[in-house]
RNA sequence: GCCGGAGUGGCGGAACGGUAGACGCGGGGGACUUAAAAUCCCUUGGCCCGGCAGGGCCGUGCAGGUUCGAGUCCUGCCUCCGGCACCA
C-alpha cells in the first residue's frame, strides 16, 4: 500500500501545471468569460491565514468555472507601494524596493506552494513604472476636468506614520495602519473630487442586489446625505452673512445664538477688535492641540467661548449672540449652526453650561407647548409649531416647505444637500508611491507635467528618515525642474500618491497588463467587467470598495469604460481567529502557512480553512479540525488504493445491473453529491463548507465498497464512477489529490481541466420515499411509500402504522395536511 | 445614541415554513497490537419508563403571536459582535 504524501504530490502536480500553462486566460476566444478576482495583497513578508483563506476560496471559484467551461481571469498582483515597506527600509538599512521585491518573491513562492492556479503572465505591482506611470495619467486626466484640486485645509495628520490620512483612513480617530490617535494639521493637498459623486455612489448601491447588504449600509452611511436650507444670518462686523446649515428649518424662531467651528474662516474676520477675540484666539489654539480621539472621548463635555459679536436672526430680526464651540465642527455642514436649545439636545446642553436663554417653538401634535423653564432635555421630534409668526400652527414638515420657499424668495439661501463624505485628500509625505505630476511654479501656480514627460520616476534613492517631511522635498535634483508652461525655474511636487489609488483600477490593468500606450485598452476590458465575482475581507468595505466605485465612475466619465460599477458580485469572508483573537504577530497567536503546507500538505491547509467555518463568518483556528481534514485526505487516498483491485478500465461500457442493490446506492449518492457541491459553488451562494462536507459523505459511502473482499461488475463500475466523480469534486478545493486519483483512473492530465460532472436527473428522485406522519404537527412514525402517492394512500399507510393508530384511536380527524413525497399531517381531536 | 449581523449539542457548524443537530472535532465502548501510535467498527442533545425490543417528555437566547406545523415568519425584550458616532 502505497502512502499518502502530499510532499512527494504536491510539487509534481504544481510543476506540470505551471509547465502545461494551465491557467493562462486569453482576452479574446471561446468560452464565457468569468472575471474571479480577489483582492490583491500588500507585500508585507510572508502569507499570513486570513490571505490563505481569501485566496483558497477564489481559488475553488476560478477552478470551479474553469471546469464548468467557462474562460475564468484568475490573476495575482501586489498591491507593493506603501508605508511599511518604508518603515522596514529605515529600520533595516535596506532599500523599500528590495525589501518588497524580496517580498513578492517569498510570497509569490507560497502562492504556488498552496496550489493557487493564475496567470502570472498577468502579473502586476503597483511599484513598477509601468504601472504607476498611469497613476499619473489618470490625475492629470483628473485635473484637466477639475476633478482633482489644490487646497489647504485641515486634514488628519498621523504622527507616527507622518504623513496625511484620508477621512477614510481614520477609524475611531486613529491611524488605520498602526492605530495611533490622528491629529490635524493644515497643508496644501490634492484632493480628489470624489464628493462629485457622491449622490451617484449613494443612488448606485440600490442596483448592487451582489453586495452584501452590510456593506451597502456601511457604503450609504459613510457617504451620509442629508437634506436641509443654508441660511445666511448677517453678523455684525462682517461683510458676508455667516451661513448655517441645518434640517430642522422649522425651528429657526427658537434659535437663541449661532455656534461656530473653532476653524471656521470666518472667525478670524468676525473677532478682530472685540473685547473677546483674546478668549476666543486661546480657546481656538487649545481646540487645535486636541487629537481626534480626545475630541470623541469629551462627547457629551461642550465647551465654548462667546465672541463678542451678534447676528441677526433673518426670520425675526432678533440680535443673538456668536460663540465658538468645538461640539461644531468646521467640515460637516457649513461649519456653523443656528443653536436651538430646545429642539436639539447637543444645543440644549451647551445653552444649559453657559446659560444661554431656551426658547420653545415646537410641541408635540398631541400636546401643550413646553415652557423652557420646565424642560429636562430637547424635544428633538417633529410637531407643530407655536410662537413661529406666520407659522405658528403649521406641521414641522409643511413649516419647512413654506420657510424654505420664503427664505429663496428674500435671498437669503435656499436647499441645501450636504454629505459626510469629504473629498479624498491623495497627498502622502512618504517616499515609497507615485509621483505627483506637478510642477509649482512661483509665476504660472501647479502646472502639469506634460503627457508625454511620463512617467515621473521616483528616483531610486533618497534620504529616509520617517520624521516628517516628503524625502523627495530633500533630493535637489528631483525638485528643481523647468516650468513647462514659462520656463523659468521651478519646483515638483514631493509628495506621493495615496497608495489607495493603485489599488482603485489594478483589476482593469490585469485585463491588459502590458499597454504601454494607455492604462488598458477599452475593448480588450469590455467582455470582461464587471468583475463577477470579487472576494476580500470587509474592513475595505468603506475605503478600497468606495474608491473603486467612484474610479470606475470617472473612467466612465472619461470615455475608457462602458460600465457604472466594477464589481457584480462581493463576497466579503471572515477573519481568521485564533484563541478567541485575530491572529496578529503582537498576540503571538500566528500560524505559518508554510509550517501547515511543511506538515500536512497544501490540500489539507486548503481544505481546513474552507470547511471549518462558512466563509462569510469568523473562522476559529483549530488544529484537531486540521487533523480531521488530513484523516479526511487520507482516508480517500487509502480507499482508492484499496479499490484499485475492483476497478475496471476507464470508458467502460455500463453493465447490468447498475440500477440495483449497491450499485444503485452508490451511484444515488455520487450524483446527489454532484448536485450538492455543484450548487454549494454558485457565486450567489458560496458555502464552500457544505460542500467540503458532502464531499466527505460521498468519501463514507465509497469506502465500504473499496473495502469489499468482491465485487460484481455492477459495483465495480460504480465504484469507479463514484470515484471519477470524487475526483472532479475534490478538484476545486483539494487539487493535487484530485490530479493524482484522475491520473491514478487511467485519465490523461488535468483533472484541473475536465469537465465538470453533471447530475444524472433521474438519480436524484427516488421511486419510493419515506412519509414523515405527524398527529397534532408531532412526529409518530414513517411510511415507506411509493414517489407520488396519493393522499389517499399515504393516509391508508399511516393508518396501519401501530405507532400512529394509538394516536388516532377513538378521535376525528378533523384535517390533513398533506406535503407529497415529504409529510402527512393529521390532525385530531 | 443610530445602523447592521448573530445567539442551535462539550466545540466548529447543518437544516426550500415540514424527521432539529448533516459533516467534522471531542467523548465513551470495542477490534487489531506484547504495548502504544495509526487504522477500523459501534456509540454519543438532555431527562424519564423498560430486562431487552421499544417508547414518552423536554430541547434552537427570553416572552408572546401567526400556522395543521416555527431554528426558520411577526411583535417585544436580553446578550454578544461589527460599523458610524457631538452630522447641525
Amino acid at each position: 500500500m502505497t502512502r499518502y504524501d502530499p510532499a512527494e504530490i504536491e510539487p509534481r502536480w504544481q510543476q506540470r501545471w505551471h509547465a502545461a500553462d494551465l491557467f493562462r486566460c486569453e482576452t479574446e476566444g471561446a468560452g464565457e468569460p468569468f472575471y474571479c478576482l480577489e483582492m490583491l495583497p500588500y507585500p508585507s513578508g510572508r502569507l499570513h491565514m486570513g490571505h490563505v483563506r481569501n485566496y483558497t476560496i477564489g481559488d475553488a471559484v476560478a477552478r470551479y468555472q474553469r471546469m464548468r467551461g467557462r474562460r475564468v481571469m484568475h490573476v495575482m498582483g501586489w498591491d507593493a507601494f506603501g508605508l511599511p515597506a518604508e518603515n522596514a527600509a529605515i529600520q533595516h538599512g535596506t532599500h523599500p524596493r528590495r525589501w518588497t521585491e524580496e517580498n513578492i518573491e517569498a510570497m509569490r513562492r507560497q502562492a504556488r506552494r498552496l496550489g493557487w492556479g493564475y496567470d502570472w503572465s498577468r502579473e502586476i505591482s503597483t511599484c513598477e513604472a509601468d504601472y504607476y506611470r498611469w497613476n499619473q495619467w489618470f490625475f492629470l486626466r483628473m485635473l484637466e476636468r477639475g476633478l482633482v484640486y489644490r487646497a489647504r485645509r485641515p486634514v488628519n495628520w498621523c504622527p507616527s506614520c507622518a504623513t496625511v490620512l484620508a477621512n477614510e483612513q481614520v477609524h475611531g480617530g486613529r491611524c488605520w495602519r498602526c492605530g495611533e490617535a490622528v491629529t490635524e494639521r493644515d497643508l496644501d493637498q490634492w484632493f480628489v473630487r470624489i464628493r462629485d459623486y457622491a449622490d451617484e455612489l449613494l443612488q448606485g448601491l440600490e442596483a448592487l442586489e451582489g453586495w452584501p447588504e452590510r456593506v451597502r449600509r456601511m457604503q450609504a452611511h459613510w457617504i451620509g446625505r442629508s437634506e436641509g436650507a443654508a441660511v445666511g444670518f448677517p453678523a455684525e462686523g462682517l461683510e458676508r452673512p455667516i451661513e448655517v446649515f441645518t434640517t430642522r428649518l422649522d425651528t429657526i424662531y427658537g434659535a437663541t445664538y449661532l455656534a461656530l467651528a473653532p476653524d471656521h474662516p470666518d472667525l478670524e474676520a468676525l473677532v478682530a477688535g472685540s473685547p473677546q477675540a483674546g478668549a476666543v484666539r486661546s480657546f481656538v489654539a487649545r481646540q487645535r492641540g486636541r487629537t481626534l480621539v480626545d475630541r470623541f472621548s469629551a462627547v457629551g463635555e461642550k465647551e465654548g467661548v462667546f465672541t463678542g459679536r451678534y447676528a441677526r436672526n433673518p426670520f425675526t430680526g432678533e440680535r443673538i449672540p456668536i460663540w465658538v464651540a468645538d461640539f461644531v465642527l468646521a467640515e460637516v455642514g457649513t461649519g456653523a449652526v443656528m443653536s436651538v436649545p430646545a429642539h436639539d439636545q447637543r444645543d440644549f446642553e451647551f445653552a444649559r453650561k453657559y446659560g444661554l436663554p431656551l426658547r420653545c417653538v415646537v410641541r408635540a401634535p398631541d400636546g401643550l407647548p413646553l415652557t423652557a423653564d420646565r424642560l429636562e432635555a430637547a424635544y428633538t421630534e417633529d410637531g407643530v409649531l407655536h410662537d413661529s409668526g406666520p407659522y405658528t400652527g403649521l406641521s414641522s414638515a409643511q413649516a419647512r416647505e413654506r420657510m424654505l420657499a420664503d427664505v429663496q424668495a428674500r435671498g437669503w439661501g435656499g436647499r441645501r444637500v450636504v454629505y459626510r463624505l469629504r473629498d479624498w485628500g491623495i497627498s502622502r509625505q512618504r517616499y515609497w508611491g507615485t509621483p505627483i505630476p506637478v510642477i509649482h511654479c512661483e509665476l504660472c501656480g501647479p502646472v502639469p507635467v506634460p503627457e508625454e514627460e511620463l512617467p515621473v520616476r521616483l528616483p531610486e534613492q533618497a534620504p529616509l528618515t520617517g520624521e516628517g517631511g516628503s524625502p523627495l522635498a530633500r533630493l535637489p535634483e528631483f525638485v528643481r525642474a523647468a516650468c513647462p508652461r514659462c520656463g523659468t525655474s521651478a519646483q515638483r511636487d514631493t509628495d506621493t500618491m495615496d497608495t489607495f489609488v493603485d489599488s482603485s483600477w489594478y483589476f482593469f490593468r490585469y485585463l491588459d497588463p502590458h499597454n504601454a500606450r494607455a492604462p488598458f485598452d477599452t475593448t480588450r476590458v469590455r467582455p470582461w467587467l464587471p468583475v463577477d465575482l470579487y472576494i476580500g475581507g470587509i474592513e475595505h468595505a468603506t475605503m478600497h470598495l468606495i474608491y473603486t466605485r467612484f474610479w470606475t465612475k470617472m473612467m466612465r466619465d472619461l470615455g475608457l469604460v462602458a460600465i457604472d460599477e466594477p464589481v457584480r458580485r462581493l463576497f466579503t469572508q471572515g477573519m481568521v481567529i485564533k484563541d478567541g483573537a485575530k491572529m496578529s504577530k503582537s498576540r503571538g497567536n500566528i500560524v505559518d502557512p508554510d509550517a501547515m503546507v511543511a506538515r500536512y500538505g497544501a490540500d489539507t491547509t486548503r481544505l481546513f480553512s474552507l470547511f471549518a467555518a462558512p466563509p462569510e463568518k469568523d473562522l476559529e483556528w483549530s488544529e484537531a479540525g486540521v487533523e480531521g481534514c488530513w484523516r479526511f485526505l487520507q482516508r480517500v487516498w487509502r480507499a482508492f488504493d484499496e479499490a484499485r483491485a475492483h476497478l475496471g478500465p476507464p470508458n467502460a461500457p455500463r453493465p447490468a445491473g447498475v440500477d440495483r442493490g449497491a450499485a444503485l446506492e452508490l451511484r444515488r449518492v455520487a450524483h446527489r453529491t454532484i448536485a450538492r457541491v455543484t450548487e454549494d459553488l454558485l457565486p450567489e451562494r458560496l458555502q464552500l463548507n457544505t460542500a467540503v462536507a458532502a464531499i466527505m459523505e460521498l468519501t463514507n459511502a465509497i469506502v465500504p465498497l473499496s473495502r469489499a473482499e468482491r465485487l460484481d461488475s455492477a459495483e465495480a463500475w460504480a465504484l469507479r464512477e463514484a470515484f471519477e466523480i470524487l475526483a472532479r469534486l475534490l478538484a476545486p478545493f483539494a487539487p493535487h489529490l484530485a490530479e493524482q486519483l484522475w491520473e491514478g483512473l487511467g485519465h490523461p492530465p488535468f483533472v484541473s481541466a475536465a469537465a465538470w460532472p453533471e447530475a444524472e436527473a433521474e438519480l436524484l428522485v427516488r421511486e419510493s420515499v419515506t412519509i414523515v406522519v405527524q398527529v397534532n404537527g408531532r412526529l409518530r412514525g414513517r411510511v415507506e411509500l411509493p414517489r407520488g402517492a396519493s393522499e389517499a394512500e399515504a393516509l391508508e399507510a399511516a393508518r396501519a402504522e401501530p405507532r400512529v393508530s394509538a394516536y388516532l384511536d377513538g378521535r376525528r380527524i378533523e384535517r390533513v395536511v398533506y406535503v407529497p413525497d415529504r409529510l402527512l399531517n393529521l390532525v385530531v381531536r
